[in-house]
DNA sequence: TTTAATTATACTCATTTTTAGCATAAGGGT
DNA sequence: ACCCTTATGCTAAAAATGAGTATAATTAAA
């Protein structure tokens, strides 16, 4: 009934486990080396930022989520709070280790929320802002020179150089829809589609190292020509991760971009007390785009999203803000309670 | 690195196959027997309606959804279009083979639409109308009186029956929340929520099996009280299926629910042009509510969702429909083009 | 061949939500 | 006192939504 294949499985967990200080999302990261089991004994190449990762243990770990919050409990002793399944990725090959141990790695990552950067400063973990992998994600600042000078131009190329005129229609629309080009408007929570698009133009460093382990990915379904030679990989185009990392943290990206528009999971990133410009400069920051501070307030305050503790806090360097908290019968007065973001009335 | 257990895994991908025909959103399902591998060899129980399965070849499947199409083409001779992930299921023993077998299978179900209800007849697979299994979900014709008449009712006594004070009022939220019972409105999306609770006060079938199996499924993290013992498996509590697989359903069900609002996927259910109506009987059962005809019209229509195709349907016993399609660019114009449901305005 | 029933589609209107501002309040520092 | 900062209140226009009414184009029945 089952097949017991030749080539054996394992699943790995990993977690993007994400925090918010100095008004920035963190993620944790840890250091990893492609290969470590290198044959000739040479020293790795030089190590890279990997989402910390452990095994399910079959015999040990009664669910998936219990042996995430198992492993990351012992390794960087933190205690996980709200926890979601992400995706499952088993795309073949995507561990180079499978190349050398004969087994096949199937991963299932979960996004983490908590409070506080309270890292215990263990083994290699470390917090990093997540726009240090992302920069064309974070529309905060800047406005986002990159996309204009550099992405938009690259995808330019990848789009003219497909001779069949209906394949590059289908690569014009792509490339418009993600990164919000040509009239179409940006849309904060396609992460996943932009990255995966500069993935296949070979934009992002990842592609040409895969591609030299012989990995092959590929989004197109006919294969009208070969991807493209890897063009830059400049700092401007992100900080590179080990493995499909990136593409792992895009998809928390995404998820939580869009989830905190129908669920109230800002929360969990927030102290039990806050006040309403704290509360939108978190969803600002992991949104990356700006909101109208005066119809946030309403929007969440109308909404019942949040109630008056009655304190206030001073150091605000203007008017003493109130300190507000999340207000949970909100759970029971609307189906999608969520913070209100530009366009979020969908 | 890798921890190399004696426990082995194995990786089973489902596919929830739905299509929509007359009116009715149907799954496909097979038979299966709870226990095949009986070791006194007697007949195994009579075999329940499960989502079609197949074993992930690590050798030969490049990707998990490369997979799940190769066995369903194979099975069914249906060839998939649409798929989308839907979760992964580790919980251990969710598979009762687990128990002889000494290895660990995890599922990772796929929702595929089709188009039709083209099959070709093959093997035991059969379509059923998904509210057989899922009677609470459907209202659009009776007022789901099974919920006031049965649900309702047990659910109180489950919230009674927990002594202590906070966890009732824990209970009780999520009794109202999950069936909109007590001025909260009914969310057509938790499919899921309403599943499991309905498994851990013992009302569904499932539970008082797999308890019998040893299996324990615990979602109450204060373990304050055991589960109740079965309280009633009617049939209007829905017919069973094996495993977890209605589990998997709720998910799928509650995935697509939620995804018609905000992207066009009701498309991949419907023949290439369409009436208005034909569209909005789609999105009525799939949502298992009803809609407003006349703003369900201006929606789509203003929302440039579809084009006028300039042939009309004279088969409507009133007057003729105009036949309409799916319009492409309005992936370009919005960023989540989805169909308009009451409320969906979130 | 009217008449009734059925379905499609156009249009209206009050209400609510959203967007984009302006204006004022309440602190600190110089 | 004056200026800076941030908080918070309020409003007017635009857009979206909810709930109808009215009319059009068919088929089936009387």
């Amino acid at each position: 009934m089952t097949s017991h294949g030749a080539i054996p499985l394992v699943i790995e967990l990993n977690g993007v486990i994400v925090a918010v200080t100095d008004e920035r999302p963190r993620i944790l990261v840890v250091q990893h080396s492609d290969h470590p089991g290198n044959p000739t004994g040479q020293e790795s190449d030089s190590p890279l930022d990997a989402l910390p990762f452990g095994p399910l243990d079959p015999a040990a770990d009664r669910t998936l989520e219990l042996g995430l919050r198992r492993w990351v409990q012992e390794r960087t002793g933190i205690e996980l709070g709200y926890v979601e399944q992400l995706y499952t990725f088993g795309d073949r090959n995507r561990d180079p280790r499978e190349l050398e141990g004969g087994h096949r790695v199937i991963s299932v990552p979960y996004l983490a929320l908590v409070k506080e950067k309270q890292l215990s400063a263990m083994g290699t973990a470390r917090w990093h802002n997540w726009y240090e992998f992302f920069p064309w994600e974070d529309w905060l600042l800047r406005r986002s020179s990159v996309i204009g000078e550099e992405i938009a131009p690259a995808l330019d190329r990848w789009v003219r150089s497909d001779p069949n005129p209906e394949s590059r229609a289908r690569r014009r629309e792509r490339a418009e829809i993600a990164f919000g080009l040509g009239g179409t408007t940006w849309d904060e929570e396609r992460v996943l589609d932009r990255y995966e698009l500069l993935y296949e133009t070979g934009l992002v460093a990842e592609q040409g190292r895969d591609r030299e382990l012989g990995i092959e990915y590929k989004k197109e379904s006919s294969g009208s020509s070969r991807q493209l030679p890897t063009q830059s990989c400049g700092a401007s185009l992100g900080r590179p991760m080990a493995l499909d990392h990136r593409r792992i943290l895009a998809t928390a990206m995404g998820r939580l971009r869009g989830k905190i528009k129908y669920r109230p999971v800002v929360f969990e990133l927030l102290p039990r007390s806050f006040t309403l410009l704290q509360l939108q400069r978190v969803v600002e920051t992991l949104a990356g785009v700006h909101v109208h501070k005066q119809n946030f307030r309403r929007f969440v305050e109308r909404g019942g999203l949040v109630e008056d503790t009655g304190q206030s806090e001073a150091k605000t360097g203007g008017r003493p803000a109130k300190l507000f908290c999340f207000r949970r019968e909100v759970l029971r007065e609307r189906p999608a309670p969520g913070v209100g973001l530009p366009g979020a009335g969908r």
